[in-house]
DNA sequence: CGGAAACTTTGATCTGGATCAAATCGCGAT
DNA sequence: ATCGCGATTTGATCCAGATCAAAGTTTCCG
């Protein structure tokens, strides 16, 4: 193939996905130049305000999508109401579930996002095609299992007060500007959302943010802002 | 490539895969005849008893499972000694955590159980060869991880009475001989691990149990044998 | 067969986190 | 500015499940 050429017929399409912050993520990355500009050609950003839905619990869905730019939760809801959340996803994530047309779960864009959605066929055919976008979306999902299970231990295990130390460790851990003393980031997660990740209710959490905050171990700054002095502090909270 | 001969030179090692429970499960299932005799020449068939470890947590592991009889469960453990099971698997599953050498949970046969083992390398290498093979096991791992996420929604939202219907719904559902009337079967994990399962105590599990004992959901037989006259009747305590 | 250890059940009490109930804060709209 | 509403914090009380403490059961070994 002729790369100079397929750059020259590619500026048009690939101008969004050169500059794309996904162009080496989980799936971008893995595609030939060719297969890049086909994705691209049908797929379509889109700006999600927080709170709305990407994909609802039950239903098919004919699309996957990329985070572009701010963060994704998947909960789960029972008939009753009652809801945890099941995963938490920072861009550059892939979110979708290969394989399976009905979603066992919803998508929610929790602060004001950015995706790529693209469609499921197609992204499905190119997975059969190219071993390598398999071996990273098994990846990705491996990496997701593990996380999920360090979850249940959280939930199964740990104290309120641990809980709530070890979803801030790991915002803190993921949120996008690091800087370089004392890390500080914005929660990406209201009370009540907090409290539907590890299990407990927003008085709760409440209450064990005031005793972090009251013990130095973080500041907060309207509600959301969040100041960790020491990581290492933080991470003592967590007791594993 | 001469099937005949091939069906004749292998006629020493196939004999034991053959056989075998794991055959056309996730791994041997993806294999040509030609790599599951190399994978059958370099595999180990192996009991291990009830209790004993297969892999410990944040060891290096440099070998792969499959499970061809028996209950293996994947536990997490925290420095104060709390635990935590985060996943129960059955035959014939694959144990393994494919890209990762250092293992972040434990494996340990619940029941007696006989595995066949395998060299990392060997199965790595076959892996990056059979697009089938990853395929197989990406789908796997994003089972266990739609279950996880049913066990964090289990943790994290459901009362001990509904957690312990769930546990008991999971097995049954699982359990290999499904007679056609009413269900019943051997549990294949003690008080213990069943709270550890849940996240409860062992007394809590034993107070539901019996309360689903005396309600009329279940009988028990023994401790271990479970019977469930009517699956419905054990659904509608979970609640979702 | 006896007896001890391990597992399970049952009972009594305690407590961490839930629930119920107000304040208080921040923010957008009038 | 100030009103009003949703989000958060704080306080008072309650309760599901933990903890503490004994009994049974079962198994298995001498």
């Amino acid at each position: 193939m002729d790369v100079a050429r397929s750059e020259v017929l590619d500026a048009g399409t690939l101008v969004a996905c050169r500059s794309c912050q996904a162009r080496h993520g989980v799936v971008c990355g893995a595609l030939s130049s060719s297969q890049l500009r086909e994705l691209g050609r049908h797929s379509l950003r889109r700006t999600v305000d927080a709170g709305s839905e990407i994909i609802a619990q039950g239903a098919e869905s004919s699309f996957y999508s990329n985070i572009m730019r701010g963060v994704v939760k998947l909960c789960k809801v029972m008939p009753d109401g009652r809801q945890q959340i099941v995963g938490l996803q920072f861009a550059p994530d892939f979110v979708g579930r290969p394989f399976v047309r009905e979603s066992t779960l919803s998508a929610e864009a929790a602060t004001d996002a950015e995706i790529c959605v693209f469609p499921r066929n197609l992204l499905d055919r190119m997975i059969s095609e190219a071993p390598e976008l398999q071996r990273r979306l098994h990846d990705q999902a491996l990496k997701e299992l593990d996380a999920a299970r360090e979850w249940m231990l959280t939930l199964g295990r740990r104290t309120a007060g641990e809980k709530v130390a070890s979803l801030l460790y790991l915002i803190a851990t993921h949120a996008e500007p690091q800087t370089a003393t004392s890390t500080d980031f914005e929660l990406p997660l209201s009370r009540a959302e907090i409290a539907d990740f590890l299990g407990m209710t927003i008085e709760t959490v409440s209450r064990q943010m005031t005793r972090l905050r009251k013990s130095g171990v973080i500041r907060i700054e309207n509600f959301r802002h969040i100041i960790v002095p020491d990581m290492d502090e933080l991470e003592r909270m967590i007791s594993a």
